[in-house]
RNA sequence: GCCGGUGUGGUGGAAUAGGCAGACACAAGGGACUUAAAAUCCCUCGGAGUAACAUCCGUACCGGUUCAAGUCCGGUCACCGGCACCA
């Protein structure tokens, strides 16, 4: 009988979701696995073949923690508020609410046809505001402890969007959403105080299991550098604040540069002889995007003050002041001592001004061709009290001799910036907080929550920066929870981030009105378990969630320092043509399609059978056709059937291995090579010509994480019992039984293979050499020579080294 | 520029801890079955070389360590990702 998917994998499909048979318990004898892939946001375009790679891989593990005694949840839910939507409601007029719905009905008809084992009586929806009652929630309680606080300030603006962006929303000077020219502009936004947990969410990594490259994208985007704060006197009399990560240099110190915001070039304008040309740069380096800064970091380029210069604290030596735009305002002090002769930055600014350059650590080439900047192998020199000291040892006392002083101190600093929280958009979480003339900015009280979005006519950007909400003036206007006046609302909206900073916990306890979750249920499922998601995350929703859940730690609200144990990477999905998957490249599969063609279970083994999970792979049809083929293989198995309620003795070893290999392989991420086990398998059973009803039932159970539809029919079918969900264990391998008693070793002569042969596994080394030098080649090859050597690696082969005789 | 990763047949990719390079598939070619085709099954499949063996070469490139290197070390090139004047 032909194997016909479009019968069988609705009916498996419908019993599951009838006897309700993934709803995770919260509390359970079983021990519990929490799986989690990051949840799609429902655009427009619907499932694309990159989608179901990482829900697959998951719900393989997932399947076989049920098959191993877990009580397992692998939820899923939407992350629906967002640009995408939001500009398709605008160009086809319909509310961002009804497209949101009719997203999300296409993409769960969708994935529900690929049989993943997600509890869907969990299923949530950040746009609900049943959900984001406690996004809001969680905003209060972070304005509540000050790490929510509005700022005036220059921030990243797209000029397509209308919108600000974080600053890991700025990919290379452009939107990393829509690719449109970000420029600066100074307004008000909400902040969260994200670096107040910069050292944390380093040093917490430790407690983590992320993939190395993960950590250290994080550590570097975090930017935590270890140095000193240093005073110089100026002639203004101002003391000008430095921070420099080599304090050990001072001594070679010529110069100074400020950034042109520095708020000193305003206080000090009466001294500035040359104000005129300061402002002429001023103005030049604001009208340049960050990006045409960075842009130009060849060329540099700045005004030396004419009026005031500083002193050197260390030689008492007096030195210039310059601004340039190589310094910027937003990390450090504003300002830095400039030392040429170790630094590339100041050499090239030093080298185009004409400005002295002293060598203070010996080591390098000649310093007037070329800054030295290592910090390993040089001796301080021309330093005085530092001379002779290696670079580390010259850092710590420089900074003791400061502090002792009082003109200097140790300092650690961070890249990371405050996370701009605003959003001048309609379709996003309504910031709970108005503005009261008298009380200043007070959350509304937590009673009132949700703050619903209220339903608008117009939901366009404006040009003027405003948020389409502010037009409605009865929504806007309200009184002040605190002393009862007029107060207006906020009317920008939150991030996209925002309801993906904590969904994971709303899926412990999805329908609760009282809290985020229950304490009962963040007690039990405490963490998640295992997380997978894109590479892209890293630096924004990854360490973004994170954050929250430290907070909520802090707070007493959740009972873990981090949200996730472990975390996973999958590689993108590539066109056939090894292209990136796009509608504009053409290259486009919908899973649709295949699941239609070939059937869930082949599009499932493909995808997992593609390759290396952790890399990316172009899409192949032809390969699809294969893994089809497998699946029939595995389905005619039927007509080979015979009786029998233990592994025959021929097949023992062949089935313990598999089982050792797909069990290992699915814990390591190696879907492709478990696969590849099983194939080997089946080839194996193919060349027997039968199979007994034990070796098909532990074959199915093997299978069933990848293939759950087909396995379950043939299990049926078979009459091999009540289901494999219902009634099957993972299978135990038994070691012993893995291991060959006779296996075949390569015999080399220098290197070279001479012959195979076959032995016992536990042969003794002189055994082994002796059968090997009886071999034809072997003996032809060590006749007439010295043996100098004779090797033998257990299991593998022996290699007799030998040379000619004198 | 700095940090990280990758480079293996016609293709996707295997190779535990330095121990038989190319598992498992796809594609291609040949054969069986068939009136024929599809499906299925069997065989071949890195290169040179041979009637067939033998033999030699081969994991981006150059060099090194080792009895033995895809794997370790030093250098080069290419591609991918991240950061990018962060003092």
């Amino acid at each position: 009988m032909k194997y016909n998917h479009k019968s069988v994998e609705p009916k498996w499909q419908k019993i599951w979701e009838d006897k309700g048979v993934f709803h995770a318990e919260t509390n359970s004898d079983k021990p519990k696995f929490f799986s989690l892939i990051e949840f799609p946001y429902p655009s427009g375009q619907g499932l694309h073949v990159g989608h179901p790679r990482p829900y697959t891989a998951l719900d393989t593990v997932s399947r076989k923690r049920r098959l191993q005694g877990y009580n397992v949840l692998y939820p899923i839910g939407w992350d629906a508020f967002g640009l995408p939507t939001e500009n398709y409601a605008i160009k086809n007029h319909i509310h961002p609410e009804i497209v949101t719905k009719n997203n999300i009905a296409r993409f769960k008809k969708q994935i529900q046809s690929l049989g993943i084992s997600f509890d869907w009586s969990r299923e949530v929806n950040t746009t609900d505001p049943d959900y984001y009652k406690w996004t809001q929630w969680i905003f209060l309680q972070l304005f509540k402890h000050d790490l929510a606080y509005k700022k005036e300030m220059a921030v990243n603006w797209c000029t397509s969007c209308k919108c600000v962006l974080a600053n890991e929303e700025v990919v290379n000077g452009v939107c990393e959403r829509c690719g449109s020219e970000v420029v600066r502009r100074v307004k008000s936004q909400w902040m969260l105080r994200i670096t107040k947990y910069a050292d944390r969410l380093i040093d917490d990594l430790d407690l983590v299991d992320y993939p190395e490259r993960v950590k250290l994208q994080q550590k570097n985007w975090i930017g935590r550098s270890y140095g000193a704060e240093v005073e110089f006197d100026t002639t203004a009399g101002d003391k000008l604040v430095v921070y420099t990560t080599r304090p050990d240099t001072l001594y070679g110190a010529t110069y100074m540069v400020v950034s042109p915001e520095h708020p000193y070039i305003e206080k000090w304008a009466d001294q500035l002889k040359n104000l005129d040309e300061i402002k002429a740069y001023q103005r030049e380096s604001a009208k340049k995007s960050d990006f045409e800064r960075t842009e130009m970091n060849k060329d540099k380029t700045g005004v030396k003050l004419e009026g005031v210069t500083a002193i050197n604290p260390v030689n008492g030596r007096e030195i210039p002041i310059f601004i340039s735009d190589y310094v910027l305002i937003s990390y450090g002090t504003g300002a830095i001592m400039a030392v040429p002769a170790h630094d590339t930055r100041d050499w090239e600014f030093a080298k185009k001004f004409n400005l002295p350059i002293i060598e203070v650590v010996k080591g390098g080439e000649d310093i007037q061709k070329e800054a030295f900047t290592d910090c390993a192998t040089g001796i301080m020199v021309n330093s005085e009290l530092l001379d002779g000291l290696s670079v580390e040892d010259a850092k710590k006392k420089i900074i003791e001799v400061l502090t002792e002083k009082g003109i200097g101190h140790q300092k650690v600093n961070f890249k990371l910036r405050d996370w701009v929280f605003s959003r001048q958009r309609y379709w996003g979480e309504p910031i709970p907080i108005v503005k009261c003339e008298t009380c200043g900015y007070v959350p509304i009280p937590e009673s009132e929550l949700p703050l619903k979005l209220p339903m608008v006519e117009s939901y366009e950007p404006t040009d003027t920066g405003e948020s389409p909400l502010a037009n409605m003036t009865e929504w806007v206007e309200t009184t002040c929870p605190c002393c009862g006046k007029k107060a207006y609302r906020e009317t920008d909206t939150m991030p996209q981030w925002a309801g993906s900073s904590w969904y994971y916990l709303r899926y412990m306890d999805p329908h609760n009105n009282e809290a985020l979750a229950s304490k009962e249920a963040l007690d039990y499922w405490h963490q998640v378990d295992w997380y997978n998601g894109g590479m892209e995350h890293t630096t924004l929703h990854l360490l973004y969630s994170r954050f929250w859940h430290k907070f909520l730690y802090d707070i007493g609200v959740v009972p873990t320092k981090e949200p996730y144990a472990k975390r996973t990477s999958h590689g993108m999905i590539l066109g056939a043509n090894g292209e990136k998957m796009s509608k504009s490249r053409g290259n486009v599969v919908n899973p649709d399609d295949i699941v239609n063609e070939y059937g869930a279970d082949t599009l499932r083994m493909y995808e997992m059978f593609i390759g290396d999970f952790e890399k990316a792979a172009p899409w192949s049809t032809n390969s699809v056709r294969g893994c089809r083929k497998f699946i029939e293989r595995f389905w005619n198995l039927q007509d080979m059937l015979i009786d029998g309620d233990t592994i025959r003795p021929e097949l023992e070893k062949d089935f313990h291995k598999t089982i050792k290999k797909v069990g290992n392989d699915i814990e390591n991420i190696k879907f492709n090579t478990a696969i590849a086990a099983l194939m080997a398998l089946i080839n194996t059973i193919y060349a027997n010509g039968k199979i007994n009803k034990k070796e098909l039932s532990v074959f199915a159970i093997l299978l069933n994480p990848f293939a759950p539809h087909v396995t379950e029919e043939v299990w049926e079918a078979c009459g091999l019992g009540d289901g494999i969900l219902a009634e099957a264990q993972w299978p135990e391998y038994d070691e012993s039984k893995c291991v060959d008693d006779t296996i075949e070793i390569v015999a080399q002569v220098n290197g070279k293979i001479k012959a195979k042969l076959n032995i016992a596994a536990d042969a003794a080394q002189e055994d082994v050499l002796a059968q090997a030098k009886a071999e034809q080649k072997v003996a032809d090859a060590i006749n007439g020579m010295t043996i100098v050597k004779e090797i033998y690696i257990k299991g593998r082969l022996v290699n007799i080294v030998v040379k000619p005789q004198k």
